[in-house]
DNA sequence: CATTTTTATGTAATCAGTTACGTAACCAGT
DNA sequence: ACTGGTTACGTAACTGATTACATAAAAATG
């Protein structure tokens, strides 16, 4: 019933876009599963600050590739749940040095954790499709399209892993 | 410069995003390159109502895989265009009946000679590169992100084309 | 130094869509 | 025909980002 489907490279586009939406609410699940309040769209900003210790805004931005707005509005969030922190730098007073907070660097285990299986998971789903980018595609549709296989792959990953 | 690519699969959806915010924005350009008003998140609405001659909003949101109201939006923004009318169905009062306008099929040729053109750029590029999914999308990241790649490159095959 | 330019940050408006919610029309069973 | 449920559409509020604009500090230039 998906028009798209016949319009080939044409609509390559949207359909990644698509995509790239159903996997985002997938992994919210995921960090759910581990009863985490945590949002996929902080995962760089945080693994940015936990390998990089402490950044400007601009810095953040670039390193990401995402606009500086988007940083600040992540930092925003991110320092209400007490996981970052900002403070004035020392040498450049237009410059705001953010990095984790105590709270934050003691949830990173946890959440590296998370990353890893994420990871490996990911990696099988790819390996076992890696034809080329529209079959890639259409097959990550297929995972994802169908509400909850994504997080039962998981979970069944993640059950075999514990055995 | 940019952490995400060293995170591998972990970031995938990140990247297809981007990607696809890219290529609707270089999208953009083409139909400027004719000198044609016509945004990108138009076509596959418009495509539909060229195949199947008149359809309902829900009808087509179910075709295009997108939400009702972002049918009601496209429409009433090609309404404003001309290319598209609507009217109420005689069988069926909740109904709203959607079709192309005269001007809207007369604007259809010269769309088509676009869409023709992209989706043979589209090919080439996919073709040349479709290994893997990483890999591609990686290697369409290197085509978007260099600002006006891609319209060079459409370009150039016009031109060839022509000749 | 005074002046211009650039850089870092912040805020506001905008965009492309979504979900949530409301209403009217149709339909099935009584 | 009456009632409850479902369908089609419309509007509004939200989301996750972006671009555009404003401001202040730093750096470069004469």
């Amino acid at each position: 019933m998906d028009i798209i489907k016949e319009l080939g490279p044409l609509a390559i586009a949207s359909r990644m876009k698509r995509l790239a939406e159903l996997v985002f609410k997938q992994a919210i699940n995921v960090y759910r599963v581990h009863g985490i309040d945590f949002e996929p769209k902080w995962f760089p900003l945080f693994y940015l600050l936990s390998q990089k210790e402490s950044i400007g805004v601009m810095e953040a931005s670039e390193y990401l590739n995402i606009s500086h707005p988007a940083v600040i509005q992540f930092v925003k969030e991110l320092e209400k749940k007490g996981w970052v922190m900002s403070e004035k730098s020392p040498e450049d007073a237009r410059k705001r040095i953010l990095k984790l907070t105590e709270k934050g660097w003691a949830f990173l285990p946890q959440l590296q954790e998370i990353w890893d299986n994420i990871k490996t998971v990911n990696q099988q789903l790819i390996s076992k499709e890696a034809h080329d980018l529209m079959r890639s595609v259409e097959a990550f549709e297929q995972y994802f399209l169908k509400d909850g296989f994504y997080i039962d792959y998981y979970q069944k990953y993640i059950d075999e892993k514990s055995k």
